[in-house]
DNA sequence: CTATATAGTTAACCGCACTTAACTAACTAG
DNA sequence: CTAGTTAGTTAAGTGCGGTTAACTATATAG
């Protein structure tokens, strides 16, 4: 019934409308929070990743070692992250979250998504179990795109 | 069959999954580009919104009418704006989208979506069909809260 | 016509994320 | 043990987006 071009001009009408929301919240929320893009950056890598290395922050950020040194130094002062030896390889460090770290960014992640609640509200029943089902289908179409395999 | 507690579930797995990926070839093409964030958030701005003032650029990032002319005064410098009287009111300016600011724009959403299209080839038409529908459904959802009304 | 408010620009300055370069300390290979 | 590499820090300096403050020019109200 529908081409996979179809498919690609919806997806990508949704994909604008969805990203123009969250980005919209996502900014105030960060303006809010008195952080910097580039903190907050960081603060997902590790969320994500889990405790990390100097080289593997800088990496991520495309930046200097230096740089995420200073950054990570800052954030250890401000109690976002904590900053330990790595007991393999004692030249290395091993940054975490912090409690305070962790909870600032799932705050985030909170006022990201919030907006998704009054959209339920738009929604009958049967129209949520559909949206519900084609999500799926799509989540592991996405994971399915990390493993690539053959 | 399901609560909205379970849709919101959904749709929050989702939006992590998604944002995660479009974030990612987002910000690659944006350093790419060679221009810094403020400077893409004015482009979309005017791209979303069509030609409009300083004032309404400065309101737009939450930042002063300075900060705002001298980021479009820099932009127009590259080419990437114009900049022209609004004849209705002399003090007022019109900022607009060049050409070649707009196809820098599009290029951007062309590079954040392009993993969309690898989305499609892990599912059957019958599942493209279903999420179709179900992206629909979320679109117009989505434009009703932007018109409240009553 | 005079007052005042509005749109935008300009100049001087500040903070912050970056860079390069020099350094310390720990691991690794001969 | 020595030489060389790797992880991270520190210091000095740069660029850029941001601010405030002073200014120009147009529009509007009495």
């Amino acid at each position: 019934m529908s081409s996979p071009k179809q498919f690609n001009i919806t997806m990508r009408e949704w994909a604008e409308s969805f990203m123009h929301r969250s980005m919209r919240e996502w900014s105030r929320y960060v303006k809010s929070s008195g952080l910097s893009m580039p903190q907050f950056s960081i603060l997902m890598k590790i969320y994500h990743r889990g405790g990390c290395g100097i080289s593997d922050i800088s990496q991520h950020l495309d930046v200097t070692n230096a740089a995420a040194s200073q950054l990570v130094d800052k954030m250890v002062g401000m109690g976002l992250l904590d900053r330990a030896e790595d007991p393999n390889d004692r030249r290395a460090k091993q940054v975490t979250l912090s409690n305070k770290g962790r909870a600032l960014l799932e705050k985030g992640a909170e006022a990201r998504n919030r907006w998704v609640e009054d959209l339920a509200t738009h929604l009958t029943a049967q129209q949520r179990d559909e949206v519900i089902s084609a999500l799926k289908l799509l989540l592991e179409a996405s994971h399915a795109l990390d493993a690539p395999k053959s």
